[in-house]
RNA sequence: GUCCCCUUCGUCUAGAGGCCCAGGACACCGCCCUCUCACGGCGGUAACACCGGUUCGAAUCCGGUAGGGGACGCCA
């Protein structure tokens, strides 16, 4: 049997952190299996759902690189054959008409909770006569769910989850205005589409039993299920937006690479031995959902900075230069030219290594393109004093006529400094104060190389004083 | 309140009766490398929630307790 999944997100939102690792391992057992991973947007809360939110999503998944097979299915485009499936239910005396008004149904839960009851429908028109309906009442339809014995669903992840019949109430399943309700429309069309893997948020575990007694009035097939644990938030509660609770274009955002977030969400409740680096080639070999974890994990910041460090030093240099041209244009208000350009490339084996975010990424390459007199920082002004400034001075004349590579550099500054009794790091400071306007940066022979004779040399006579 | 689920270092996890006085990674702390900051290398602190039981032997099986999470809509 070949395997279908699907992700279906409802657009009332961005496409939160939770729901992208829900996508990525429906996509990852899709591709494991040589499958199909289709996209069914959830639609039918009129409401709430929006064309941004749909957008979001779209361009989550597109970012994420997690590509799905075929159309995009709306689901409330589907809505009429919903409710002609209530309506067989109805036929088939699996479903009856319900007159309760909503306003009824809430005094009936205030009730129930009041005396510490179940909060269920009672019942109230399972075995009543329609002929007794208030005129003037639209009925909804519910399914006649079985009362006594017990539904057991076989969970991919959470093993056998066993509940009675009677902790079950029966379920709307179309609005009397017509309308299907969620768990109907998610029977119908995982059964249209020929789902045979649900794999979702284990919030949806109790649905997981109102679906299978759908299915069942229905004579169709249940799809085999794996419901995934929620992501919670470093307090161990439910994600909040402070802690990490964002879109996935916040994360772009921020300046982490897919393929890291990728890595860090796989690794979220699953593992494979001690692998902790896991390209996604790798991971479709290795991803298996039967190996899934049971319990909520907490999101950390810190360990995905780390995969994003180790995924950003990979990356080919012409690559990051293109991620970070455009937040370096942003931050200095104006375009890069084509020998900047060159310069960022030429000065990307030294930076990256220096940094977890493209964010940080960019901050650090900002000198290389700045216009001078380059701004220093506070602790680069302070290093650059008198004697700094002297000693800086006694090099220029060397530079001018010296071999233009790191190590003709490195050699001509050390011998330089051993004349003078001091240590490399007393010039080498000064240099990268001048030449980087701060007191960290790649190794200052390299940005000498890159920054180029002229440049290095008019940088350097911005912070030294003028010969008489 | 009712139902369902979960519980190994601070965090993510390995572990499916003896290989575990519990392994890896992140974070943290040392040391090394070193022109700064990183990267990298080496080392360290740190966990089987608790109580009973089964067994020659339990992190692993069973029961209970505690704590946490989720669900109880004419939302999805």
């Amino acid at each position: 049997m070949s395997v279908v999944v699907r992700f279906a997100p409802s657009p009332t939102g961005f496409l939160h952190i939770g729901g992208a690792r829900t996508a990525l391992f429906n996509w990852l057992f899709a591709r494991h299996h040589g499958g199909r991973f289709l996209l069914r947007i959830e639609d039918t809360d009129r409401q709430r759902s929006t064309k941004e939110a749909v957008d979001a999503i779209v361009d989550g998944l597109s970012w994420l690189e997690l590509n799905w097979d075929g159309d995009i299915v709306m689901q409330f485009e589907r809505a009429p054959r919903h409710a002609a499936v209530a309506r067989q239910l109805l036929a088939s005396g699996n479903a009856y008409y319900c007159y309760c008004t909503p306003d009824e149904l809430e005094a009936m839960r205030e009730k129930a909770r009041a005396e510490g009851r179940p909060v269920r429908y009672d019942g109230t028109w399972r075995d009543r006569d329609p002929k007794e309906a208030p005129p003037r009442v639209k009925p909804a339809i519910r399914l006649k769910a079985p009362q006594t014995g017990e539904t057991v669903i076989h969970d991919h992840v959470q093993g056998a989850v066993t509940v009675a019949n009677e902790q079950l109430d029966d379920l709307i399943i179309l609005r009397s205005d017509g309308t299907p309700t969620y768990n109907l429309s998610v029977v119908v069309d995982d059964h249209d589409m020929g789902i045979t893997h649900v794999i979702r948020g284990d919030d949806h575990l109790n649905n997981a039993f109102r679906q299978t007694q759908i299915y069942r009035a229905l004579g169709w097939k249940v799809p085999e299920f794996a419901h995934v644990p929620l992501i919670h938030g470093p307090d161990g509660a439910k994600l909040s937006k402070r802690h990490g609770a964002l879109g996935v274009d916040a994360y772009r955002d921020m300046g982490y690479l897919p393929e890291a977030l990728r890595n860090y969400l796989l690794r979220l409740g699953w593992g494979h031995g001690d692998a902790e680096i896991i390209p996604t080639a790798q991971a479709i070999e290795w991803f298996d959902i039967d190996a899934v974890g049971r319990s909520a994990a907490r999101f950390d910041f810190a360990k995905l900075a780390n995969l994003n460090g180790h995924y950003l030093r990979e990356a080919p240099d012409a690559r990051l230069v293109e991620l970070v041209a455009p937040r370096l244009e942003r931050a200095l208000a104006r375009t890069l030219d084509a020998p900047e350009r060159a310069r960022l490339l030429a000065a990307m084996p030294g930076l990256k290594p220096r940094a977890k975010t493209l964010a940080e990424l960019a901050d650090n390459a900002r000198f290389y393109v700045e216009r001078r007199p380059i701004p220093l920082d506070d602790k680069a002004k302070a290093l650059l004093n008198e004697a700094a400034r002297r000693s800086l001075a006694d090099l220029v004349p060397a530079l001018a006529s010296a071999e233009w590579s790191p190590a003709a550099l490195e050699e001509l500054v050390r011998r330089s400094t051993e004349a003078r009794g001091v240590k490399l790091g007393a010039v080498a400071q000064p240099l990268r104060a001048a030449l980087a306007g701060s007191t960290s940066s790649p190794p200052i022979f390299e940005v000498m190389a890159v920054l180029g004779r002229d440049e290095t040399l008019a940088r350097l006579g911005d912070s030294t004083p003028r010969r008489g």
